[in-house]
DNA sequence: CGGCCGGTTGATAACGCTCAAATGCGGTGG
DNA sequence: CCACCGCATTTGAGCGTTATCAACCGGCCG
């Protein structure tokens, strides 16, 4: 898969794209680079002059408080863009790093431009893309500040899963999500150990597995109950039935 | 005010206009309104046609989920403007309303686009206004979910403050924040109660006052030094003097 | 075989929530 | 001018969710 097929398979999540739009696409000019876990690619107070998409693999980004404690703000799964917002905010203020072994397309900003001011509807779908990752930080805000432990991990998992299934790496609610306990603990905004606790009862209550890196939902509608979750925020194109 | 003029006074503080750049703006057509505390502007589900300026008061953005707690997103004070997002995400997910008597305008994204297409730069300084507002929601994201109360209040204060100064709305570190103890606790995820106690710990420590929707900081550096306070999130572009 | 990382488990403590009631204050009507 | 009402704030007591500290386990890799 290319850089460009890449991106143009994002952008149809969230919207249409015409022939001439996924032609202009394909000559996205970029470099392809292979990540280990711990590598980082944009870093706090950098002035980045490329934005990403993911081919494979699984990316986050966070911040360090001088306290100490890591807040996630995201994980991005294979046709995701993190970090289009460095097109124009030109000083980083967190850090984009890979969380597992990843693969990921590095597009010049000025190729960026030079499509987007070819196709406007380019222009439109990727501006598009970074107000729903701006709506996807508001549900996390939420998540965080007003949820129980166990509802809001069942919230991540349900956000994680229909991301998954979108991005076409979901077989029968099962997923890749290769991240540890501690890195889940930084996004919940929880401790590594309560984080544990939390994951062993979903796991005895049969609604969902996680180990070893691999997602199951056993029980979508029991989980989604409980986790009250409404998949609107994502502002997928054509919504994944997740009810089924 | 205009509502040209109050727009080119907010992309004015995160980047530069060119005089042909004001005349565009100067152009923009829109309505002015009146709002009370309570009043909805943009609700859940709608499919606004319109973007929004604050021109006196303040607004917020809001969720209300099944269970009833109710997560402030983010306040809006003069100059700010929310859901400049509606340009490019059809489908409101969530709810912005006055949280205090305020005047508003509101501008129809025909206006908007007409303008944005003319002047690049007011594109690109209206999508980085969108991209600030992400920055923001990652920002309440790290300060909900790993500080202690009154860290968390402490960086709450220092925003709104730097906020307001570079609004010009502020004098001698005193500025109106014309909300209550209770929309406090629903934008920090805390109890009401939990609120009133930080907030009395805060005052006898005489480091702030807020009272009555007035915000006093008596002890800048040391407020913000328990906050953990870096205003580079806010992407301000020149940075009001904060630390003086 | 040993070390390391990630996961699991136990015990204790703390931060912040809930319930409940009282106080203060601005506005309205008598 | 006073009585009253509603809303925001304040205070008290007890509880619960989640953090912290510490130890142990288990698999993978050198």
């Amino acid at each position: 898969m290319t850089i460009g097929e890449t991106v143009a398979k994002r952008l149809e999540l969230i919207g249409e794209l015409s022939p001439e739009d996924r032609q202009a696409l394909s000559t996205l000019g970029g470099d392809i680079r292979d990540l280990r876990r711990g590598d980082e690619i944009l870093v706090y107070g950098q002035r980045p002059k490329e934005s990403i998409v993911v081919i494979s693999g699984c990316l986050h980004r966070y911040t360090i408080s001088p306290q100490g404690p890591r807040q996630i703000h995201s994980f991005y799964l294979p046709t995701d863009t993190p970090c289009m917002e460095t097109l124009h905010i030109d000083k980083m203020d967190n850090t984009l790093g890979a969380i597992a072994p990843s693969r990921i397309g590095v597009i010049p900003h000025s190729e960026m431009f030079r499509v987007m001011e070819e196709r406007p509807t380019i222009l439109g779908l990727v501006w598009r893309d970074t107000l729903i990752q701006a709506s996807i930080f508001r549900e996390w805000l939420m998540r965080n500040s007003r949820m129980l432990a166990h509802s809001q991990m069942a919230h991540f998992f349900c956000e994680m899963m229909t991301r998954a299934i979108a991005a076409g790496i979901a077989r029968d609610f099962t997923c890749e999500l290769p991240i540890t306990q501690e890195d889940l603990a930084d996004a919940l905004g929880m401790s590594p150990v309560y984080v544990n606790r939390t994951l062993m009862m979903l796991r005895t209550t049969h609604l969902v597995e996680f180990r070893g890196g691999v997602l199951t939902i056993n029980d979508w509608p029991r989980l989604a109950e409980i986790a009250d979750f409404d998949p609107a925020y994502l502002h997928l194109h054509p919504l994944p039935e997740g009810g089924a």
